[in-house]
DNA sequence: CCTTGAAAACTTACGATGTAAATTTATTAC
DNA sequence: GTAATAAATTTACATCGTAAGTTTTCAAGG
């Protein structure tokens, strides 16, 4: 009887609200991303989002996971492009810093520390799982070519949390533009000094 | 002719408008600091804090100071109760998780990128620094003792984003209860071998 | 074709928020 | 006591997310 949406209506859907959502993050602000400005922008009433998503927090759930899958890949794509674990940590930790830099509404929504219930949007850890994977895979093969000794787990942890500590101070107007990188590169050689097997 | 408010009048308001606010955001989380819960805290009507602060804004940033003040102290005691940079550096670090532990809520209120305009308060701006400062400042004295070469400026900004990094993730609930403090220890040994001179 | 009925979209409405404007209260100098 | 004015309160408004009610739209049965 009724006309029905299709699967693909609904994604359809779903992802033109989502980039009219990052859109606006970028150029006007997290303030401007309102209901009534989302649907505005897809020329329709401001409740017929509601028919897509459940509500707001959903909808910025979906973003974040669109955020992590574009950062995944763009630190993916460096780890391909690199040979040798040496080059590859290198080359993630400069993208992963080019990403937060060149999308910091992005990345500030995607690590916003006061989002509640995470954990209810499995689309969003499997996007953030997908990341953490490549930003942390690298350090056991650097330990098979014998670069680095110890715990991995925590070696990668100590990695992504110095190279996500310093994009935050840098994103938080704590450091001087540029800065985040160059702390980076510290980082990069410092540490591979520092965990060298034997001493 | 009419009352006015004396300058201790003011100061005393606006402290305790910043404890209340403090108070609202560790039991009953960000969205229940509005400016009638605030004004009922006080025991005022809505309006009244307008007399003692521009907007809400000017809250929030009032509120920031505060906490970077009293985690500036922590970070000074700590340095003060230590002797030599390379117990100080120890000292200053494992006094800075326990801030960040013990105080979750400040330390996200404090590092929240979302702000915007932080420069538009100078207070915060001198409370963040005076922080930095403790942070950085006996990165000097570890290169005097012949601990470290290197650009003292850079590496303690390097200290202060991983373990800023290690926090964060910790407060994300990215990490067992405990793992910053244990990230920043493997941070903290893997450095100091990392930047020791000659190599 | 037309009717029909449910899905989808829209319109309206409500409570909450930050705060501007208008009003009332309180205090002090004369 | 009274006038003047700072401080506080009350009222009001625009905007937010979204619940509820209404209208539109379109595929199937006659």
């Amino acid at each position: 009887m009724p006309r029905v949406l299709s699967d693909t209506d609904v994604a359809d859907f779903r992802e033109r609200l989502c980039e009219a959502a990052e859109r606006l993050f970028a150029e006007r602000g997290p303030d401007a991303v309102t209901m009534r400005q989302l649907a505005a922008e897809l020329g329709v009433s401001p409740m017929t989002p509601y028919r897509y998503f459940e509500d707001k927090e959903d909808i910025l759930a979906a973003v974040r996971a669109n955020g992590f899958n574009r950062f995944a890949v763009a630190l993916e794509q460096a780890r391909d492009s690199a040979v040798g674990a040496r080059a590859i940590g290198t080359a993630v930790g400069e993208a992963y810093v080019t990403f937060a830099v060149e999308n910091p509404h992005a990345y500030k929504l995607m690590f916003d520390f006061n989002q509640p219930h995470a954990e209810k949007y499995p689309e969003l850890v499997a996007a953030g799982q997908r990341a953490q994977k490549t930003m942390t895979g690298y350090i056991k093969d650097a330990m098979a070519e014998g670069l680095m000794s110890g715990d991995a787990e925590q070696i990668g942890l100590m990695n992504w949390a110095a190279i996500h500590g310093a994009v935050i101070l840098e994103l938080a107007g704590m450091l001087p533009p540029g800065g985040a990188r160059m702390i980076f590169r510290g980082f990069d050689t410092a540490l591979i000094r520092g965990l060298r097997p034997q001493d």
